[in-house]
DNA sequence: TTGTATGCGTTATCAA
DNA sequence: TTGATAACGCATACAA
């Protein structure tokens, strides 16, 4: 491995000048910054990453904090499509991501210590939960971070970018109730996560003020099996359901198995919609009316806004009055509603 | 942050003595040891990566090479799962990953140079393509490797770890023909990818055996459209098909909807037979008979040979004797054939 | 068992 | 524009 100081010979120039020519190259002459090119090519010159950040005080990297693999990330395209977000995010640019798989138990701290200790310039946090004290973490930290996915307590003070859950469970519901169902059940996601409660706000609100009964409603995980689960559930606590709306296609993939398995035809007799539409919803049997998450383009506008932060020298995660990133989600219309 | 000098000055000793205790504690008093300890919880020290990996010349850190992300890391739950299998190899150490994406174009190099120049103390790579120029790197790279998947030309001088594909699609292909079938076609992945090639050799060896033909096979990439796809070419060359083993899952699927929309029914006049079972399959419809790939088992063995690699101070992922490990798949009986 | 001194490879300061 | 020189925070050879 070559170090500066053997280009720095091999060009003729001092380190000083060599590392100049190297980082920018402002205030070099262009005989010497050639030579210097010339030289660091030649010898197959690779910056020593670790030394250059003992002096600089960057790491040049960025940390994605991703929570336990669970069940959602061992089956749902989730984490594929946030990698790839991410990924395109940083195409263009010579930072590195470290994956900081957050463990359930201790994992926490592990994480908060490591992201408070300067390993990271920044950090992009995906599938957060309320009790994971990432939001505590991350206030009092001098790392600045991004959330995908609204945070709870600190979603005023918090740097984050989202899908309007809200209104895509409003948009979902309307959609239903447009085709004449009147009986319309939610499968919810974990309502310690913000995804799960803001898809199930939405439908709550359109059936109240439609004046329609909203008892027809189930909590479980993010998971094809759990799907199953409050499917059978809420059959047997609601026959006279017509139409489900499922917090991801995952879950209404679950609920579409249970409701034939019971007789029912989607639509016809039950109409099912899902959320997400990476990939799940479009090849189900019946393909899936869903609404889709834009998961890639929330990753990258994350890590664009973190790029932000990371240039403008800004040492916290705790935004002032910038607005944070909202992206809408758009009806895919298909064959189950 | 608190540095180790002053952790040392908090606890009285040394820097030396402190360093010392930090790291393993050899040589060090009991009354020191204590003093270091209380010093460093109290100031809630966390040494510098990057000073340590100066002077060590480790990082601390291991690569996971992953390919650009392509419809497959964005769809199937390969990423998922293999995630969780570094991740669990990984838990107890105080290794970090860093996840290197492949780009298509500049990326083989841009990886190269990032592998070799000690940015990361070893590396695995997944989803490993022919033309990758991976092996060639790794082959003459300081830096130890594992690969999850058979490489091509350097089978025999690289580490890696795979599933007997080449046993499975015998399996596969034998359990179709234990069905009574007799027109057996082959949806297979990139022939430029070991699994691809390997699966379809046992296909291959278990027709030609039976003296049956070999002609109903199509190559396509892993993904549910290129599944539809490749179907409805078979069916239109070979109209009279009764069986399909896909390289994988998504394949199968793919191959499914266009065989109900053909009017075949399934397995009744077409059996089908996918590979992964890392999700898809159970949840298809009908319930996807296939083979189990231990993609998770797999990933933690490539780690855990890794570390070992790391431990006994290898510099390179050339090996001598030591045999790759080979996990079998299982076939998991549903519906579909 | 402890402490002193040195060096890891880079960037930043400042005088030339 | 250039080049000495001084950090950056840590581990370790060696002397005590």
């Amino acid at each position: 491995m070559p170090t500066l100081d053997e280009v720095a010979a091999a060009a003729g120039v001092s380190r000083s000048t060599a590392s100049r020519a190297l980082n920018g190259g402002a205030r070099v002459s262009p005989e010497a910054q050639a030579a210097v090119d010339d030289a660091a090519r030649q010898l197959g010159y690779v910056p020593n990453r670790a030394a250059r950040s003992l002096v600089t005080r960057r790491t040049d990297s960025i940390g994605l904090v991703v929570p336990e693999p669970d069940e959602r990330l061992l089956t749902d395209p989730f984490i594929g499509a946030t990698l790839r977000g991410v990924s395109a995010a940083l195409a263009h640019t010579d930072l590195q991501l470290v994956l900081l798989i957050a463990r359930q138990g201790e994992g926490a701290a592990s994480v908060a210590r490591y992201l408070r200790s300067g390993h990271v310039d920044g950090a992009v946090i995906v599938s957060h939960h309320r009790e994971d004290g990432l939001e505590k973490t991350l206030e009092t930290s001098p790392v600045p971070a991004v959330f995908v996915g609204r945070p709870f307590e600190s979603a005023d003070r918090l740097f984050y970018t989202d899908v309007d859950n809200v209104s895509a469970g409003r948009m979902a519901t309307q959609h239903l109730l447009g085709l004449g169902r009147r009986r319309v059940a939610h499968i919810a996601g974990p309502q310690d996560m913000a995804a799960g409660i803001d898809r199930r706000t939405g439908w709550l609100e359109v059936l109240t003020e439609a004046g329609l009964r909203t008892d027809a409603s189930v909590e479980v995980d993010f998971s094809v099996p759990e799907g199953e689960r409050a499917m059978a559930r809420l059959l047997q606590s609601h026959p006279d359901i017509d139409a489900v709306f499922a917090a991801s296609d995952a879950l209404a993939i679950g609920a579409m198995r249970v409701l034939r398995a019971a007789g029912k035809s989607i639509p016809d007799d039950v109409a099912v919609i899902g959320y997400d539409d990476l990939g799940l919803a479009a090849t189900a049997i019946p393909p899936l009316t869903t609404m889709r998450n834009p998961v890639v383009e929330m990753a990258s506008s994350a890590v664009e806004q973190l790029l932000a932060l990371l240039e403008s020298g800004t040492h916290s995660s705790v935004r002032d009055d910038v607005p944070p990133v909202v992206f809408p989600a758009r009806l895919v219309k298909r064959l189950s509603a």
